[in-house]
DNA sequence: GTCTATAGTTCGATAGAC
DNA sequence: GTCTATCGAACTATAGAC
């Protein structure tokens, strides 16, 4: 069977092939990412993505044309489902309950972007490291991105949380907002910084250890400014 | 008078020169401030400082060897006048009573530091970019400075909340520090998103306005983890 | 201490074959 | 879709005159 052309065999073949890789275009956003956690977008170069993701420098022109676009295409990716697992929690929350624990919508805020393209390990991934250097910076691309892929989900959350806690004025909501962002950047950024000041007591690379501590934190803030 | 020899005239010229400019070494360091903050380590370039300083680029070299040495020259000088002022606020407070408030405690951590270097107006100066970008910054040269400029005070702070808040474990108290820093962060950081989600009632630009909001947030944040 | 000029490297991006 | 080869620009840093 199977002797009539090359051109059906071929077709049968590609269903079969294991890494189902229909294209590097995956493989080049794994390397992106990584290397933009390590370096930043500026420390970053086009070359050493190609090379982690074992491709031609042109390779990653032709799929993505250009740095800036690839910076974005890898924000979209991880963003997008991430939101959408946010999205879900939080109206989940809301179905299950006309009032929410506040606990339970702060965590929600944060635990998806944990678990975001980690291997193994129980700390955040790469994308991570990468969130908290775009949301805590001033720069006209970072801050595009911050409104094009995350202010219309921190909005849900804003209201989410004057919802719950109905003393907050709108703009404490947003401040809230903010401040709650503001705390979990400094467990997305994996610094080390906790450790070095504990004596090895506090890691900031344990991400269930760090959502223990910070999900409290918050909320005590959030209820003193309501 | 006067009409001896050149070089006694020009001795006592130096000390009439209206802006006391005995070298360009300080100009230098504002205007890698500047850039630094608007771009970031690796987004700056050597001809862009030296363009806004009005000098060669080779000048800088002559003072600061290289780029890492100057970005670090620029860290220590502010980071050693603001550091200076935190421990003397702290100092203060403790003398004035044995269990001063968190509150003043809170306000004394990031007072000093959005107040160096800013002009005229009610926001932080570009210093403050600078180190919102490199405390979230995971990076080897970011955290060496974090480490050397910043974490002996970081550690008097840590005692301090320790000591008024004696419910708090070290290790709590580690982190009651590191989330603080966070929230402050988002204060240097200075990026317009606040404004963004409150369509123009949240101005991050304006620090006493962020001032009177992160103080009972963190406070309120501290208390619930004691 | 400050300059001009430039060496030497690295980078983003493109041309063109397969 | 992927590659090799390379262009042109930008960068850090240095040499050497003043």
């Amino acid at each position: 069977m199977a002797t009539s052309t090359t051109t059906r065999s071929e077709e049968a073949q590609k269903d079969l092939d294991q890494p189902r890789r229909e294209s590097r275009f995956g493989s080049i956003l794994d390397a992106a990412e990584l290397v933009f956690a390590e370096s930043g977008y500026d420390g970053a170069s086009m070359r050493e993505i190609a090379s982690k993701a074992d491709v031609a420098q042109a390779l990653i022109h032709y799929h993505f044309k250009n740095k800036a676009q690839l910076f974005e295409a890898m924000v979209a990716r991880r963003s997008s489902s991430i939101n959408d697992d946010r999205a879900e929690l939080l109206d989940r929350l809301f179905e299950k309950s006309s009032h929410p624990d506040l606990e339970d919508i702060v965590e929600a805020l944060f635990r998806p972007t944990i678990e975001a393209g980690r291997t193994s390990t129980n700390n955040a991934g790469p994308y991570a490291r990468i969130l908290a250097s775009v949301a805590n910076s001033a720069g006209a691309r970072d801050q595009e991105l911050a409104k094009k892929y995350y202010d219309p989900i921190a909005l849900k959350y804003i209201d989410a949380l004057q919802r719950v806690q109905p003393g907050l004025s709108r703009a404490d909501a947003v401040w809230a907002y903010m401040f709650a962002i503001g705390v979990g950047m400094t467990m997305m950024a994996q610094t080390g910084r906790p450790k070095r000041l504990s004596d090895g007591a506090c890691d900031d690379g344990d991400a269930e250890e760090m959502l223990g501590r910070i999900v409290p934190f918050i909320c005590g803030g959030i209820r003193a400014l309501a």
